[in-house]
DNA sequence: CTTGGCACTCGGGAACACAGAGTGCCAGAG
DNA sequence: CTCTGGCACTCTGTGTTCCCGAGTGCCAAG
């Protein structure tokens, strides 16, 4: 049905349309590429195309443009992920390793990789439900008002005032601190609400009524940041590849956060590519953009994803390639800290 | 040199020019604001005005429209700042009252000011040197390693991993932590530095080296934060207001942290409104943009600014009312939390 | 000082023509 | 059966021209 040579007409029209941002012709394509046949077989071989839905022509009489199709079985089965120079990558490293916490990594890798592809970028912090405690502190800060922090391993710090029923002293306090460790020291978020419940039998039974309260507000912490957390970067890209269409739309998009998350996906396995072309994205505000996301963790854990977003028309061997490296350079530098 | 009726002239071609959007000319003038006078008469008016560069004609034959300047004299002395409706006023406090930390505050202001201005929003948080501590913590993470966790009186949190010249054991830090919150409690943090000079002498000798580290990370993290966190938001409303020129500056600039700081300028009085107008802003790419700004704090103490951004032709009475009534709730929430 | 009148200017939209790129189809050659 | 050159056709985008109308500046009279 699709002959090799039509394939490679397919991968030359997307070429040229991505790099130029026309519609492209049969005698140019037989120009600019040496297919070895003249325009009036590609001619033929564009209809073929147009007529299974790859490409389309916006006029009746202009050269041809893929369709999202065409894209997809460009991305599927015509290109190669283009790696990235080797002075990239060392820029990369340089730049993310010289993060102090987690916000920094995250501000930092979105730079990066709206710079890097001089797209959109969105990261999504790494998600509280895969990540485990590292520690839990409670600060007393008035008579009757505590301040609860809570550690991930992956350098999340999520606070809380909690105020309490009664007044505590401080060695109360301190003993409460180590029980609650004790009882939650690398346990899974996910896991904390069953955990959680053996603590107040631990506990003399005058510090029980404390013990709830702080024990709830951690436990509403960690369902209101079900919702996560996600950053996004590099709007000023947008204005410069002239967006065919509302460029409103997509800034609105980007500042739903529940939009922005559903737009990055679910896991795929870890540093596993994404990719969403045009209408093949669930947001309708979004016809004629792709995305390109990836997860990142640290060992084999997928903590969280990051991506970036984008016209249709969009170079995506390289930008596959930023994407990916990038997760994966996030994710190391996650585990080393 | 400008009587009563030629400032009436200029008010009434500013409120014409931001709603319409069209060079107001003098016979529209005369139809809708009632004068007194004839077209005639306001022509000569505005050859009085357009000769004292209060306003211009974008070509010979065409209405009138503002200039910097006009806008500049019409928020000084034409206009009055108006209030927000009581219905916005209780939106305000309630969506601002939902929050539970300093993050969600400052990302319910943007989202607010955003919405009430439909106007790019631009938010900076709780500036640390104004801030002061309210509690220091040490974790212990590993053998040689602690999280250092500094909370200021503005619910900011920093927090930074410091790695140990020397394994030290649980009642060490203890100890460490009490004197260190002893001597730091309350303290401002631009006294730190000097304040933290204590420290050492109150400790035992062998915990000194241990000490030095910690304290050098702090010092280093107050530093380094100094440069102040912002945010912004609700750029979709630039798609919007059809950007005369450069939206791709204007993104650009607000990805920059270092502008948007400037932009919200140096500190007026509390909740006293800055207003910058189109070049009156020390950023060349921002040409045709306004800043109303305004400092917010809790108690007396101006702690961060706050502001929106937008087309020079924006309805100023009204974007002053939202930034200040934001400004205020802004201060109360923190001053209550 | 204000006003009506008047000539003038200029931007922007409508109508139109035209060049050029690109297509589809066909008939002939491998 | 596939490829190729030729040819007629179809558009879009651009440039030109033209004209309307909003708006101005100036002037002379009230």
């Amino acid at each position: 049905m699709l002959d090799d040579r039509k394939l490679a007409v397919l991968r030359a029209i997307v070429e040229d349309y991505v790099s130029t941002n026309e519609p492209v012709g049969s005698k140019a394509l037989a120009d600019r590429h040496n297919l070895g046949v003249s325009p009036a077989t590609i001619r033929n071989d564009m209809a073929a195309l147009e007529e299974q839905g790859y490409i389309t022509q916006p006029h009746t009489s202009a050269g041809r443009v893929p369709t999202d199709k065409g894209y997809r079985l460009f991305v599927d089965r015509l290109s190669q992920i283009k790696p990235l120079s080797s002075a990239e990558r060392r820029a990369i490293e340089t730049f993310l390793a010289g993060a102090v916490d987690l916000d920094e990594i995250v501000m930092r890798t979105v730079r990066l990789l709206a710079q890097l592809t001089r797209q959109v970028a969105v990261v999504q912090y790494p998600s509280l439900t895969r990540s485990s405690v590292r520690h839990v502190e409670i600060v007393p800060l008035a008579e009757r008002r505590v301040m609860l922090v809570l550690i991930t391993n992956t350098g999340r710090v999520e606070q809380r005032v909690v105020d309490l029923p009664e007044a505590i002293a401080d060695d109360r306090v301190a003993n409460l601190r180590a029980v609650l460790n004790a009882c939650l020291d690398g346990c899974g978020l996910s896991q904390v609400p069953e955990t959680v419940a053996d603590v107040p039998e631990r506990l003399p039974p005058e510090d029980r009524p404390v013990a709830a309260t702080i024990l709830s507000v951690l436990l509403e912490t960690l369902v209101e940041r079900h919702e996560e957390k996600i950053v996004f970067g590099g709007t000023a890209n947008l204005a410069a590849a002239d967006f065919s269409i509302g460029l409103r739309d997509v800034l609105e998009a980007l500042e739903e956060q529940v939009v922005l998350i559903r737009l990055l996906g679910e896991t795929g396995g870890l540093s596993e590519l994404t990719v969403r072309i045009g209408s093949e994205n669930p947001y309708s505000g979004l016809r004629g953009t792709s995305i390109v996301a990836a997860g990142y963790g640290s060992g084999d854990r997928e903590l969280a994803r990051l991506g970036v977003l984008g016209p249709t028309r969009m170079d995506y061997p390289v930008t596959m390639g930023a994407v990916r490296a990038v997760a994966r350079y996030v994710g190391q530098i996650l585990a080393g800290s």
